[in-house]
DNA sequence: TCATCTGTTATATTTATACTATAACAGATG
DNA sequence: CATCTGTTATAGTATAAATATAACAGATGA
């Protein structure tokens, strides 16, 4: 899978490749079990320092995204595997700021959805490609 | 209004100051026309540098939430008539990684969109009272 | 066995951002 | 005229991000 890094953006580097490797298992374009680049081998494509990738997959690896092996490398884990755990309180905390902002802006509650849906959606038939 | 700094958060101060400012003016605890604490004075209230409030006051006025006036100070601004388009692929940018996250912890579209739907309601029913 | 790859840890440095501190200026208020 | 306002400038400190080297132990394949 290809990674894109923004060196101009204001998101870390770290937080950008842990959240586009999310995005590339929720599209299934990272199969389970699937493999990694190596944190020095993905450093070196990217042209950045091996800590940063370090940094990323130590975060996907709490997160419960991929499973250190000693053998295989950083290793997509399962679908259950990363369900543990209660997301709501944290999704809410997220969303909010969020909302709030285009609520303000006068932005209806079902072109909010409706976006909301799209976006859920491109996910979910993208998937039934890669599983 | 109370603001509430959590000065623990990863979340910067100016930060937060925008974000609740924004969340009472959905919420209607900020009016329009309403004038807000002078930067100094908030800046005491809550034991903070005078240049951390005006940080947040100049992303709001950036971002049409309020408007400053060398007498009233800064006052809430008019609901602005949406720049859809702009707002939208901000939005989407902002959505997509979280969105990413909770579909790889197996939340249904469902239970996304319920969780959506009331954090949006939260703003509207509490905006009864205020405006 | 041995060279090589792996993740992991440690230490140090540079850079950027967040926050604070102090000061000053121009416009508005009473 | 003293006092408040937002705004700007400058400088300092603290923390986080990113880099640069180095080393260690486990695993791999020749």
């Amino acid at each position: 899978m290809l990674l894109a890094v923004d060196f101009q953006s204001d998101v870390p580097i770290y937080i950008q490749l842990k959240q586009q490797i999310i995005e590339g298992i929720a599209r299934g374009r990272l199969a389970e079990g699937e493999s990694l680049p190596s944190v020095r081998q993905l450093a070196q494509d990217i042209g950045i320092n091996l800590h940063t990738v370090n940094k990323a997959y130590s975060l996907l690896k709490e997160g419960g995204f991929i499973i250190m092996d000693r053998r295989k490398g950083a290793v997509i884990n399962t679908r259950q595997a990363m369900a543990a755990g209660d997301c709501r309180e944290k999704l809410r905390d997220e969303l909010a700021p969020i909302i709030a902002e285009v609520f303000c802006k006068g932005m209806k509650e079902e072109e909010l959805i409706q976006e909301i849906a799209r976006i859920y959606k491109s996910f979910s038939e993208d998937g039934k490609h890669g599983l």
